[in-house]
This record gives structure tokens, C-alpha cells and sequence, in this order.
RNA sequence: GGAGAGGUGACCGAGUGGCCGAAGGUGAUCGCCUGCUAAGCGAUUAAGGGGUGUAAAGCCUCUUCGAGGGUUCAAAUCCCUCCCUCUCCGCCA
């Protein structure tokens, strides 16, 4: 007899029955190919017809396998021996039908993994990066610069001694920085700044850095990134691409009392990623690794707390990038450039006055129940009955290496010192500079 | 890595082929009772899918006793694989 495991579905199948149109609507807006939903009602709507069928069947099966049973404690062996011929042709047949069913389960489950989330309503319409929306832009004067900030960071680095690419090259390829000295206290101090400053609220997780595949289908980096993700043959582990994958595992399976929610919890983690497709694409010093450090913040909450949610991790972000001085922009992201799982995001963009470029320094997204429905995460709301899927977001508190480039040009200083901000000051043993002519063979 | 023992409902724990979605207990909720408290009595107490129902309730049905597969008319119970936990040994930051 097979068994039907939940599959973990993305989009509530049940939508495609009850609120085609705006399921349509909403992948259109992404610009993704309808006709695959097309095929993925009809294989619901058949899915849902044989099982029936096959369910029908199977509970016939099953009492008649008790009368077999009782058959026997009577004594009536020949009943019993009649019931169970009955039962194995009618087992049989079902078996036929089952295994039909289970194919079409499996088809619908491809179509809907590989399905993106859809975009909010008030999320801005857009096919590519291009059409994002830049909502706000901080503390950014063009003019106020001078020329000891037009330095890139791969330059100043070298300078002062705190960035060695050539020996991490060495080490580990291209894209695996070593940070030296104060280059490497900054890394961790840039963690150590955003793991207090979100304390207050946030609690502290240190996960394992390998998970398990079913880990990463759950938050939906498999099976569509593959190739983004290093993998580990032997034991069959992939290592995290982000902290949002452990986080967001954390919870799998289970459900969660709404008292408890929000449930707002970060961590500070390596992240791996294989940049495949990243090749020679703005990928000089630190602009793009493959290895670095970063805190994350994540919570999961209930569909009425999510947008406030939403806004608390953003201003988070930003406080960070603030309290540090730097320059940065928010981009709302449109429905055409949305990550797969995401419903709404908000790039954070530091801005970097050495190589004159506005880097990528945070993801702010909602999540809607996309996540929460494939890693099967609940909660069981206090009025009423059953379970609800819960909503799950997050947002990078702090990715060092591209906020570690914008330190060290925006607070350059014309001897080529940098100046660290007061934010950071507890954490460099009473240093309040990074001094020139430091660099070592 | 080697040897052994296990994984059952919110928790503890019984259950070696049918009468078991699962005894008993704890906890929780509701009610009764007791002038307070303690005790006592009764009831309820997993999740998910499909169907029926205007809806709620209810009713029918399927799945789930770590996961997956197999044997059987019938599996919590038998077999295989995997995961996890515990004990002992070995190794080790």
C-alpha cells in the first residue's frame, strides 16, 4: 500500500482552484510562463478525481481485511479464506490506480517546487532590475566626497595591509578574501555591531554552517539554485548560502503558539556561494566572494504582524548602515526582479565613493507563507480552532564584505588612514584608526 | 569508527500481525462537588488531505506510531535501508 507523504507545495494547491485568476495575475506580473499553472490545475484537478477513487477503494479493502479477522475468531475459516481473495483483487487493482496517482502527486509537485511566490499587491510593477523603485536615498551627497574617498577599497586595502586577495587566491582560489590585522578585526567587528544593536529584540543562534538537502529545498535554494550552492559528496551536505536557510529550518514541522510570535531570531554565520553564473561580472575585491560573513535576521509571524515585522527588520538594516556613517538607498524591489520565494523585498544599497558604485548590502524580504508552507511551519492561532500556515521574513542585518568596502573608502582620510567610525570604537582594543603605512611584505 | 539498547499522542508509558488512531497515567480545558485550599467526580484533549454541508457544527473517508521501501487479505507490531537518541569502547579540536 503506498503512502502519500504531504509534499511540500509553494503556492496552497488549493489556490489553483479557488483563486486562479489572482494566481494567474500575480505570475504574470513576474513574467512567468502560465502555461505550466495551466498544466498544474489539470494535474490537480485529476490527482484529486483518482484519489477519491483509489480511497474509496482502499477503504473497502480495509474492512473487509477486518472481516477476514473476525471471520477467523469465529471459526469460519472458509468465510475468512473468501474475504481474502476478495480483498487481495480488489488490493490489487487498487494498487494500479495508486501507483497513477502518485505519478500525477509527483508532476504537480515539480510544477508547483519549481512555481515562484507571488508578488504583494503593492509591490511595483516591473520585468528587471531596472524597474525597481529607489524609495529613499540617505545621507548621499555627490559633492561632498573629496579625492582621498576615490580610492577603491582593493587599493586601500592593499595599502594599509588589511586585504590580501593575492594570498587568498593562494589559498582558496579568487573570491576567498584573507583579511589581515585591523582588515580582519573590522570583519568581526562589523558582526559584533549588528548582533548588539539588534539584541534588544532578537534572539542570538548559532546553526550549523553544512545542512541537509531537505533543508535547503524547505526555504527554496534547491532544486532551482544547484549550482549556486557548494556540496559536500561524501556526507551529502550543502553549505549555507545565508543564515535565512538554518533559520528559517529552524522551526520545520513544527507549530508555533501565537503567543509566541513574532518569533524574531538572528544569527551570525559564514555564507558559501559559488557565484556561477557571476563570472568576471563586477567581481574585483571585495564586490563579489565566495565565502563571507554575515547577520541575518529573521522572524516568523502571523499574516497580520508581518508588514510591521517587515518595517522593523528594514529600519534595523538601515540603523546599522547609519550608525556607521555610510551612504545608502532603498530599492523596492518590482514583481519582475522578485527573488523566487519572496513577496516583497527592499535592497539596501551602500554606497561605495572609492569605486563609485551603490552595492548590494541587504535583502529585506516578506516571504508571505511560501517558505513557511514548503518547511511546513504553523501556528495555532488563539481564537479559533486548527492551524495556520505562519509567514516567514528576513533581512541581512550586516553582510560584511560589501559594508567592509564602504567603511574603508567613505572614511578614508587624505594620509590614507581610515578613520573608524564611534560605532565600532568599542570593538578595535581602543583603536580609533586604521594607520597608514601598515602594510606588511 | 566498533559493540549494544532504543525512537509510540503536549509529556510519561503499554502494546510482537486483525477486536489498535492506539490501554493506563500526567498535564491542559470545561463542568460538577467541596463555605477557602487540597482532594474528589465526569467529559473533552493530534495534525493533515478529500467528500458532504449556504456556513459553523456534524457526518463519511484517507494518511500519519522517527523517515522511506518491502512482506501480508490485514503492519505500531515482521523484513530491508536510512536518520536520530542513549550506554560502553576507540579516536580527537
Amino acid at each position: 500500500m503506498v503512502k502519500h507523504a504531504t509534499v511540500p507545495f509553494m503556492l496552497d494547491p488549493r489556490r489553483l482552484r479557488t483563486d486562479l485568476e489572482a494566481v494567474k495575475a500575480g505570475l504574470t506580473r513576474r513574467g512567468v510562463d502560465l502555461s505550466e499553472i495551466d498544466r498544474a490545475v489539470d494535474l490537480e484537478a485529476r490527482e484529486r478525481e483518482l484519489r477519491a477513487v483509489v480511497e474509496g477503494m482502499r477503504a473497502r479493502v480495509r474492512s473487509l481485511s477486518k472481516e477476514v479477522g473476525q471471520a477467523r475468531r469465529s471459526g469460519d475459516l472458509a468465510a475468512a479464506e473468501a474475504k481474502a481473495d476478495q480483498s487481495r483483487a480488489l488490493g490489487e487493482e487498487e494498487r494500479k490506480i495508486d501507483s497513477e496517482v502518485t505519478r500525477l502527486a509527483g508532476e504537480l509537485r515539480d510544477v508547483l517546487l519549481r512555481t515562484p511566490n507571488l508578488p504583494a499587491d503593492d509591490a511595483p510593477d516591473g520585468a528587471s532590475e531596472h524597474d525597481n523603485v529607489v524609495v529613499r536615498t540617505e545621507g548621499y551627497d555627490p559633492d561632498a566626497y573629496g579625492d582621498h574617498q576615490r580610492t577603491p577599497h582593493w587599493d586601500i586595502g592593499a595599502q594599509l595591509g588589511i586585504l590580501d586577495l593575492e594570498r587568498g587566491a593562494k589559498l582558496s582560489g579568487s573570491m576567498f578574501p584573507v583579511f589581515r590585522k585591523q582588515g580582519a578585526t573590522l570583519v568581526r567587528a562589523l558582526c559584533q555591531l549588528a548582533l548588539d544593536r539588534n539584541a534588544d529584540a532578537y534572539e542570538e543562534i548559532r546553526p550549523p554552517s553544512l545542512v541537509r538537502t531537505d533543508t535547503m529545498v524547505s526555504t527554496g535554494h534547491l532544486p532551482k539554485f544547484v549550482d549556486e550552492g557548494y556540496h559536500l559528496e561524501r556526507d551529502d551536505l550543502w553549505a549555507i548560502p545565508t543564515a535565512e536557510v538554518p533559520l528559517t529550518s529552524l522551526a520545520r514541522d513544527e507549530i508555533l503558539a501565537e503567543a509566541d510570535l513574532p518569533m524574531r531570531l538572528m544569527a551570525y554565520t559564514p555564507c558559501f556561494r559559488r557565484e556561477a553564473g557571476a563570472a568576471g561580472r563586477d567581481t574585483r575585491g571585495l564586490l563579489r566572494v565566495h565565502e563571507f560573513d554575515k547577520v541575518e535576521i529573521l522572524a516568523y509571524a502571523t499574516p497580520a504582524q508581518a508588514a510591521e515585522v517587515h518595517a522593523d527588520i528594514l529600519a534595523r538594516a538601515e540603523g546599522s548602515l547609519r550608525a556607521l556613517g555610510l551612504a545608502y538607498r532603498v530599492v523596492d524591489l518590482c514583481a519582475g526582479d522578485l527573488g523566487g520565494s519572496a513577496a516583497r523585498t527592499f535592497d539596501l544599497e551602500v554606497y561605495a565613493p572609492g569605486c563609485d558604485m551603490w552595492l548590494e548590502a541587504s535583502s529585506v524580504s516578506w516571504f508571505s507563507d511560501y517558505q513557511a508552507r514548503r518547511a511546513n511551519i504553523r501556528y495555532r492561532p488563539a481564537e479559533g480552532s486548527g492551524t495556520a500556515v505562519v509567514h516567514t521574513l528576513n533581512g541581512s542585518a550586516l553582510a560584511v564584505p560589501r559594508v567592509w568596502a564602504a567603511v574603508v573608502e567613505t572614511h578614508r582620510r587624505p594620509d590614507g588612514s581610515v578613520a573608524l567610525p564611534e560605532a565600532l570604537w568599542p570593538y578595535f582594543r581602543g583603536a580609533r584608526s586604521i594607520p597608514p603605512n601598515s602594510a606588511q611584505p
